[in-house]
DNA sequence: CCGCGGAGTGTTTTT
DNA sequence: CACTCCGCGG
C-alpha cells in the first residue's frame, strides 16, 4: 500500500499523508489533490494499524465525505468502517445519545429551514409583534437574522448594524421572538439546524463524555475547513484537545460559505489553536491546463485573501486560453452551449465530462430547457430540492406525526390540508392534541371533531388512515404508501401540474423501502438525504448525464469541460452582494475562483446582457474579468461588440438595453 | 374563520 | 415571474 502511494504522491502530499500524530493543517489548492491525500492518509492509518473506526472523518456536505471513504475503500474495505459524515449528521448521533445531558427529550425532530420559518412566524404573531408594525421583520428574515447570530456568534444587535440596517429598532422585539423560540423548541423536542451544533458543542464541554469520545475517535479529520464556522470550529477543537491527532484540510480562496456564517479565522488561526502544528501546503496543480490556471491565478492575486499561492501546473501542455463569449440573450446563449456540447461529443469528449455552472440556479432555466429540446440527458444540482417541496412536505408531515405525535408543526400542517380548515382550526386541535399522552389519544382526539363541523368527514379519513398506518405491522415503505394514497386526492386539487410531483413521491417511496425506522428516514432526510440515484444501476442503465450545477455544488468536483454561465455585473457578483459590504464581494470573487478552477482542458466564460429576471436588470461583463491581468489570460473573440467604452454608458438609466429581455 | 383573488414584493448559495 | 401577503366576501 505505501509502496504504491509513494510513486502517487508528490512530496508535499506524501508529508500530508506520513504525518500521524499530532496536529496539522493542510492549505490545498483547488486540484491540488486533496481528496487524494485524505484518502491515502486513511489507508496510512490503518496500515499502521490504528482501528478505522478510531477514525472521525467531518465534512461541511454530505457528498464529499462518502466519496473518499468510497475511494479508499476501493483500495481497502476496512476504510468503509471510518466513522465520518457531515458536522451536523455527526452532532445528531452525539445528541441522540448524549442529548439528556443538555436537558434534550429523548424523540429529537430535526426543524428543517421552511419549519424553522414556520415556528418564527407564529411565535411573533402569538407575540402580536406582526400586527404592530408592518415593517416587523417576516418569518425568512427573522430566521436569517437569528440563523446569523447564533452561526457567526454575534448579537443581534451587530447583526442589524451590519446587514439588516433598517430593522435596527426592532433589536429587542427580535430578541424576545428568539428567547420564545429557543423555549418553545425545547418543549417540543425541536432542533433547527443550528441547535444540532450549538447543543453538540454543549455536550462536548463536558468533560467525561469528551473524554468517552477521545478515547473513540482518536484521530480526527476535517475537510473543507475553510466552511466551517465557529460552532464547527469549537467542535472540531474540543473533539481534538484531548489526543490532538488532528488534521484539518482546507482552502481559503475557496471559502464560499460566508453566508451561513463560515469563520475564516478558523482555519488562519488553526496554527495558534494547535501551537506545533504541521503546515503543509499543497500547490501543484494535477487538475487544469496551465493556460486555465494563468486565469486562476490572475484572478487569486486579486483577491485579499491571505494565504498567498501560486498554483502551477503539473500537467505538460499549455492547452488554450480560456475563452469569453457574449450573447444577445439568453436563449442564444443556450444555443451556442448545447451545440459546443454535441460538437465536443462528436469529438470524443463525454457529456458526462462536460459541466455547465452557474452562480444561482434560475440562470439555468434556459438552458434547461433547450437540453430537454434537443435530448441531452442532464441532472441538476442545487436549487431547490425535491424534498423541500410543498407536496414532499405534506406527505411527510403526515410521517412525523407517527413518529412525533407532539410534532404540532406537522399536525398544523396536515390540518391545513384538509379543506375547510385554515390556520386557527388547525391550530385549536393541534393544541387539544398537545396535551394527549399517547398516538391513540391524540387520533381520539380528531374522533372528537368528528362530528358537526364542515371538515369532519376528512377528519375522520386522516384519524382512519393514521390509526391504519400505526397499527399495522408495515415497513416503513407501506405506511408511505398509505399515506400517499390518502394524499392523492389533495395532491390533485391543490396542484395543476400533480402527475410531476407524483414522480417526487415516487422517488421518495424509494428511500423509504431502505428504512426500518421512521426516525431515521425523517432525521436522515432532514439532515444527511440519501442518495436518490443509486450509482452502479445508473452507470449500466444508460450513459451519464450532463451536470448542471450551482458553483456551490461543484465544489471539490471537475470536468474536462466547464460553461460557466453569467459572468456579468448583477450574476456574478450577484446582484444580492452589489452594494453590501465588501467581504460579500469577496465571497463572490472566490466564488468565481472555485468556479474556473473546476475545469481541466477548457473554460468557457459566457454571459448576455439581456436581462434574467424581468427588465430591471442591466448587466455587464462581470468586474472579476474585466481587469487588464485577468483579460489577458483569456480569449475574447466576441467582445468587440461591447468594447470595454460602451459598457459604462450601459450605467445610465436610460438606455435601450433593458427593452430586450425576452419572453417565452 | 376560510379561501379566493388581487396587489405587492424581492429574487443566492446549504445543513 | 413566482411566491407571499393582505383584505374582503361568503
Amino acid at each position: 500500500m505505501v509502496s504504491m502511494s509513494d510513486k502517487l504522491l508528490n512530496s508535499s502530499q506524501r508529508e500530508a499523508v506520513e504525518a500521524i500524530k499530532g496536529p496539522v493543517l493542510v492549505i490545498a489548492g483547488p486540484g491540488s489533490g486533496k481528496t487524494r491525500v485524505i484518502e491515502y492518509r486513511v489507508l496510512n492509518l490503518i496500515e499502521h494499524g490504528i482501528k478505522p473506526e478510531s477514525i472521525l472523518l467531518l465534512t461541511f456536505t454530505r457528498r464529499a465525505a462518502a466519496e473518499m471513504l468510497n475511494r479508499a475503500a476501493e483500495h481497502d474495505p476496512r476504510a468503509r468502517k471510518v466513522d465520518g459524515g457531515t458536522f451536523h449528521s455527526f452532532a445528531y448521533k452525539l445528541l441522540k445519545q448524549y442529548g439528556a445531558q443538555v436537558g434534550l427529550p429523548k424523540n429529537l425532530m430535526i426543524l428543517d429551514e421552511d419549519d424553522a420559518q414556520e415556528a418564527l412566524g407564529r411565535i411573533a404573531t402569538k407575540l402580536g409583534f406582526a400586527e404592530g408594525d408592518k415593517r416587523f421583520p417576516k418569518k425568512n428574515t427573522l430566521r436569517s437574522v437569528l440563523s446569523a447570530s447564533i452561526n457567526k456568534n454575534r448579537s443581534i444587535e451587530s447583526i442589524l448594524e451590519k446587514e439588516y440596517e433598517h430593522l435596527s429598532q426592532f433589536a429587542g422585539d427580535i430578541e424576545k421572538v428568539g428567547k420564545n423560540y429557543a423555549e418553545y423548541k425545547k418543549e417540543n423536542g425541536y432542533l433547527d439546524y443550528d441547535d444540532l451544533l450549538s447543543y453538540a458543542r454543549e455536550v462536548l464541554k463536558n468533560e467525561q463524555i469528551r473524554n468517552i469520545l477521545s478515547r473513540k475517535y482518536e484521530f480526527v479529520m476535517v475537510d473543507e475547513y475553510q466552511d466551517t464556522n465557529k460552532l464547527q470550529g469549537d467542535i472540531t477543537y474540543l473533539l481534538a484537545s484531548g489526543h490532538r491527532n488532528v488534521m484539518v484540510v482546507g482552502d481559503d480562496a475557496q471559502s464560499i460559505y460566508g453566508f451561513r456564517g463560515a469563520y475564516h479565522e478558523n482555519i488562519m488561526s488553526f496554527p495558534e489553536q494547535f501551537k506545533d502544528c504541521k503546515v503543509v501546503k499543497l500547490e501543484s496543480n494535477y487538475r487544469s491546463t496551465q493556460a486555465i490556471l494563468d486565469l486562476s491565478n490572475a484572478v487569486l492575486d486579486n483577491m485579499e485573501n491571505k494565504f498567498k499561492k501560486v498554483l502551477t501546473a503539473a500537467r505538460e501542455n499549455a492547452g488554450e486560453k480560456p475563452t469569453i463569449m457574449y450573447f444577445g440573450d439568453a436563449e442564444e446563449e443556450a444555443g451556442w452551449v448545447k451545440e459546443k456540447i454535441q460538437e465536443n461529443i462528436l469529438n470524443g469528449i463525454p457529456i458526462a465530462h462536460q459541466a455547465v455552472l452557474f452562480r444561482s440556479s434560475y440562470i439555468s432555466i434556459q438552458l434547461q430547457a433547450e437540453m430537454a429540446r434537443a435530448g441531452i440527458p442532464f441532472k441538476v444540482f442545487g436549487g431547490l430540492k425535491f424534498y423541500e417541496t410543498a407536496h414532499v412536505k405534506d406527505v411527510l408531515a403526515h410521517l412525523k406525526v407517527l413518529a412525533n405525535f407532539k410534532d404540532e408543526l406537522s399536525w398544523s400542517r396536515v390540518f391545513t390540508l384538509l379543506p375547510g380548515v385554515g390556520a386557527k382550526t388547525a391550530e385549536t386541535i393541534a393544541s387539544r392534541i398537545h396535551r394527549a399522552g399517547d398516538l391513540k389519544s391524540a387520533l381520539d382526539v380528531l374522533g372528537e371533531f368528528g362530528e358537526g363541523y364542515k371538515y369532519s368527514e376528512h377528519l375522520v379519513e386522516l384519524k382512519e388512515t393514521l390509526m391504519k398506518a400505526f397499527g399495522a405491522k408495515v415497513s416503513v415503505g407501506e405506511k408511505f404508501g398509505m399515506v400517499v394514497d390518502y394524499y392523492m386526492p389533495i395532491l390533485k386539487d391543490k396542484f395543476d401540474e400533480w402527475p410531476n410531483r407524483l414522480n417526487d413521491l415516487e422517488a421518495l417511496r424509494k428511500i423509504t423501502y431502505n428504512y426500518t425506522n421512521l426516525e431515521d428516514l425523517l432525521a436522515d432526510l432532514a439532515i444527511e438525504i440519501p442518495d436518490d440515484e443509486q450509482k452502479g444501476k445508473d452507470a449500466e442503465k444508460e450513459e451519464k448525464p450532463l451536470t448542471l450545477s450551482t458553483i456551490h455544488s461543484a465544489k471539490g468536483l471537475e470536468w474536462d469541460v466547464v460553461f460557466l454561465l453569467g459572468v456579468a455585473e448583477g450574476t456574478l457578483p450577484s446582484k444580492m452582494a452589489l452594494g453590501k459590504s465588501g467581504e460579500e464581494i469577496e465571497e463572490e470573487h472566490r466564488l468565481f475562483y472555485v468556479a474556473i478552477t473546476r475545469a481541466r482542458n477548457k473554460l468557457y466564460l459566457l454571459f448576455h446582457l439581456a436581462g434574467d429576471m424581468g427588465p430591471m436588470t442591466f448587466n455587464r461583463l462581470s468586474r472579476f474579468v474585466d481587469d487588464p491581468s485577468v483579460l489577458l489570460s483569456v480569449e475574447h473573440k466576441d467582445l468587440s461588440m461591447m468594447g470595454a467604452k460602451d459598457k459604462t454608458t450601459y450605467d445610465d438609466e436610460n438606455d435601450g438595453i433593458e427593452e430586450e429581455s425576452v419572453d417565452y
